[in-house]
DNA sequence: AATAGCACTATCTTTTAGGATACCGGATTT
DNA sequence: AAATCCGGTATCCTAAAAGATAGTGCTATT
């Protein structure tokens, strides 16, 4: 029973991790945790994401129901990719990630820039 | 400025990801939140993790002072691993993973099993 | 009318993670 | 002394992730 538990801890992390893993998908949360953006809006604010990359994570984050994409007033050629509700009750993890992480980084990284 | 934090902030995710991400760190980390383990122990725990995977993931996580691998009093060929201090700190991470993936399960995935 | 920006798509290639499998030396059990 | 368990190593292989690069159709700007 306590081992079942357990089991189901270990499901659990794995599967979150799967949701915000690999190189770009916790990032681009976050970065949409500020505010939504349009595609090469998030492109600029990763960094050096290729826009095939960008496209495929955003789809999946779709397709999780952590991202929603929608057409910007009437304006065609025009979205704008936002949080679902969803996708915003992963913000106090998406915090504290954050702040783990800058000790995390001031610990073993040593703090460089 | 402020965008400037925001880069940060994409940054830390990723650094953090990058510890606790892949198919097994979290798993593993979460493993030990429970108790130190010994090697096989972890891989039964795990399931279908291989050896060479384990031992491989075990290594990163003592480079990165998470973990800590210990003779176990003066036994050869007895070897317990836990968590350093940095590594528990992430407990209440790994806590709150494991609460948003409960909810994301029964959300997403519709709770099956 | 031409140029540039937006939001992608397509193709090709490299990189990486991780599985499969076999093996190894030492310690323990029988 | 043989078999088994522990804590790994060593090799090989595959699938998936992601980079590089070029091109597309639409719109907005000048």
């Amino acid at each position: 029973m306590r081992n079942k538990q357990k089991q189901l801890q270990v499901r659990d992390v794995q599967d979150v991790i799967n949701v915000i893993g690999g190189r770009w998908r916790g990032a681009i949360l976050a970065s949409l945790c500020d505010k939504e953006k349009r595609f090469n809006e998030l492109k600029r604010d990763l960094g050096s994401i290729t826009p095939r990359t960008l496209i495929k994570e955003l789809k999946y984050l779709e397709m999780n129901k952590l991202v929603q994409r929608r057409e910007e007033n009437h304006q065609l050629n025009a979205y704008t990719y936002r949080l679902t509700e969803h996708g915003h009750s992963l913000e106090p993890l998406i915090a504290s990630i954050v702040v783990w992480g800058q000790k995390h980084r001031s610990l073993i990284l040593g703090q460089k820039e």
